[in-house]
This record gives C-alpha cells, structure tokens and sequence, in this order.
DNA sequence: TCTCAACTGTGCACTGAGTGCCACTGACCT
DNA sequence: AGGTCAGTGGCACTCAGTGCACAGTTGAGA
C-alpha cells in the first residue's frame, strides 16, 4: 500500500498498471502459478478492482482485442458496394496485424504464453472466433442473394483467418524479426487467388491448349497483377 | 434402451447416468443454474466422481468427441499417397457429421445448449480447433516440401471444418429434418472446387528488371499462377 | 482360503476464480 | 456547507476443480 501511489500515477495507469503487473508475474513464474491475488498485491490496487477491469483473469492477456474489434467492425461498416467483398475482408484482417505489430514484444511475450497454457489458447480461439463471425457477417451481407451465399461467406472467413494466423504465427515465432505485413500480404493473396469472384471455374476447360502471357511491372501492387490475370484467364 | 451398438466393450453406466442427468437439468433449469452437485446429487453418485469421468462441467456436454477424434485421426494416419489430399480431408469430416447423426434428438438438444451458453460455445470451439488441428497436420505432411504448404494446409483445414460445420449447423437448426450428409457433400465440394487439383502454370524466367513474363494455361487454377508471379515478382 | 494387488467410488478439506453488497473517498456541482 | 456520482476497496459467499486418504470390489496367484 505504502509504494503502490507511484504505480497509480495517472488517472487511466490502473488497467495498465494490472496489465505490467500480471505479465510480470506471468513471464516469471507462469500463468497458472500465478492468481489474481498475486497480480493486485504488485500493482497494489484491491483485488476487487481487477475483475472491475477484466471480466476474468484470461482477459488480461488479451487487453486490446476488444478495442481491436470494434475497430474491424467499424471499418467493415463503412463499406461501399464499390468495394471487392474478398479484398475488404482481407484488409479487415489486416488491421489486426497491424495491432499486434505495434507492440512486438509484448505480442511475442503473449504468443509464448498461450502457446504453453491450455486455458489461454482455448481463450485466444473465442477471440479470433469473434473476428472471423467479424467477417462473415459482412461477407453474408454482401453474398446475399447469391447462391450459397452464406457458405461462402462462412468459407471465405475462414481461410482469410486461417490465412492471416498462419503469417501471423510464423512472425511471432521469429521474435518479430522480417516484415509481417508482406507475410500477411503474401498468405492473404493465396486465399483471394483461390476465391475469385466466378462461380464455374474449372468444371470445364474446353481450350486447355490455350495460354495467356501477363506482363507486369516488377514493383506492380501484386492485387494489381492478379486482377490482370484473372481477367487474362477469362475468370472476371 | 436403444443404445445396444457395442463399438466398444460395455461401458460402465456411471458416465451415461452422469450425462443423462446433467443433460435434464441443464434443458430444465439451464447450464449456469446447475451445479456438479446438483448433477451427481440427481444421478445418485458421489461429486468426486464426476470429475473421474469428466474433467470439467463443459465436458459432460460433449462425450463422445474424444473418441471421434481419435477416430479421425485414425483414419487419417491409414492414408496412402494415392489419396488425393483434399478429397481425404473432406472425408474424415464426414466421420464428424456421422458421429452427430447417431444422435439427431441429443445432437439437437446439445445444439440449442451451446448456442446460448458463452462458455460452451467458447468449450466447442477449442473441441473444433482440435479437429482442425488433425487436419492440419495431415495436410501438412502431404504438401511437404510443396511451395506455400503449411499456409495451403492450414487454409484447406480451415476451409474444410467452416464448411462442414455450415452444413452441420444448418442441419441441427433444422431439428434434424432433412439429410445432412448431402447438405456437407454440397458445401464440401464448394471447397474442393476452390481448392482442387492443381495445374502448374510455367514462368518464363524475368527478362528485363522491372518486367516479369507469365505463361500460363486457361485451365490452370488461378491461385497455382498467382503464386508463380508472386515469386517471379521476388515476393517470396 | 488367504492375500496381495489394482481399480473404482466416496468423503473431506483446500485453493482460487468470480460475484454481490456495502462502505469509503475524493472530485465536482449547486 | 450538503449532495450526487464514479472509482475503489473490503468482505463474505458460491462454485469448479484438486489432492489425499480410505472403503469396497474384483481377480489373480500362492
């Protein structure tokens, strides 16, 4: 109590100060190792101010997610009919990587915390099941209307988050090391090439002879690129 | 009663009476409102034995996914490399909607529980991720080596459980009514037209700095030739 | 038959997360 | 002054889950 008025210096350090306090304790001695009781003892504030903040003790790992979901919602609301469905989900994605691109080292802490502790991967998937419902929902407003609208859209979510996870992960297990945004780009052009916007794709392939040649410039946007090819290939 | 389908040795009646009961008071009074104590005072046994037989409440809604697991992997690990991958993996999804059509009543009751219980919705999707995970690393293994494999791996799995449980929830929220095994045939088969075969495109080697020459064929799959102007434009 | 296991079911005490309620404190308003 | 109000802390309580010890059963083997 007597050095706990350093810690609560401003008037908004407490959800900060229980956030430093309870990856402290985590990184130190683990996440079950450590209770509640722990976490509010450093950050000298009352136990009962934490769950004020968190609504459980797993939510301390994930503070900003919350706010990172409203901003992926937001963002997905203010889409226009000019928009490409696959793209703008794509870059929904996107503003999670940037989230945990502006904290590197703390997303590496946190990827390493719930690789090894059960309870906080099954958290972090409640977590990424609300982004990806994100990103259906929008998918399922655009696609109404067509057929089977809703699996695509369900479909299309999936792999966009599957797709971003996978680039996600393989950045936070080097240590942030690389760009992550041309990893994401690079996963998230897999899964646009792979839903274009043709419904009768391959089911027949009458000139299989037939070539096309594309021609891009080396620094062209690379969704630049497969727009040319897709249209090249007949697909648009 | 009905239940005479030995698959396995005779089980003991302890863990069915511990399911029976739970599943009536959590339909009578809701899953929140009754406690572990409430479920084994009801089927007649001691509270420490429920957690012999379950190692948490959210499991006795699911009991037989342990062993559907095991059996998806099973399957999976019989797989000879003439199996194509894609149609392997939409198959060990079938053993999961098999497993739900044993049970349409029970399957139904459990759907209506889940869907508006957060903490057994949170519980399935861990379940899920499990089953995902085994599909994952059975694609893994099969692209290996493969350019992109693991991404491909990871979003073909994804895609492939989105895709079933569409079908499969879609069925549920139906009471059962209807055939489910032709509804996950369509939505499966929307996937593997996504993700189909492949075609390999050629890329012509660059023949200036800021040009890169493509030659595909019509028929190749449009992702196959996005991936080969990727790394022709050097965005490994 | 006796005995030594191994397994199953049970009771008890304990930890720890999460909640409801109330009392306190300071700021800001009138 | 008095008074509302939000943030905070303290306390007691419920309930999930665990460790441990003990009783009953079965099924060998001497």
């Amino acid at each position: 109590m007597s050095s706990s008025s350093a810690a609560q210096s401003a008037k908004p350090p407490m959800r900060d100060a229980l956030v430093a306090a309870a990856f402290r304790l985590f990184l130190e001695r683990g996440y079950e190792q450590t209770t509640v009781d722990d976490i509010v003892a450093l950050a000298g504030v009352g136990r009962r101010s934490f769950f004020r903040y968190f609504p459980s003790k797993e939510d301390v790992v994930f503070p900003d997610h919350e706010r990172c979901l409203a901003d992926m919602t937001a963002f997905l609301s203010v889409s226009e009919p000019g928009h490409e469905p696959v793209q703008r989900v794509c870059d929904a994605a996107r503003l999670v990587l940037r989230m945990y691109a502006e904290n590197p080292t703390f997303s590496v802490q946190r990827y390493r915390l719930t690789k090894q502790v059960p309870g906080l991967r099954a958290y972090e998937l409640s977590v990424v099941w609300r982004y990806e419902r994100a990103l259906a929902d929008y998918l399922r407003a655009r696609f109404a209307g067509r057929r089977d609208g809703i699996l695509r859209a369900d479909v299309i979510a999936a792999a966009v988050v599957a797709a971003h996870n996978n680039a996600l992960r393989s950045w936070l297990r080097s240590d942030g090391e690389g760009d992550a945004g041309t990893a994401v780009d690079h996963a998230l052009g897999y899964v646009q090439s792979a839903f274009g916007q043709d419904e009768s794709p391959r089911v027949a392939a009458p000139q299989a002879e037939d070539v096309v040649v594309v021609v891009a410039r080396r620094d062209a946007p690379l969704w630049r690129v497969v727009q040319e090819v897709e249209s090249a290939l007949g697909r648009a």
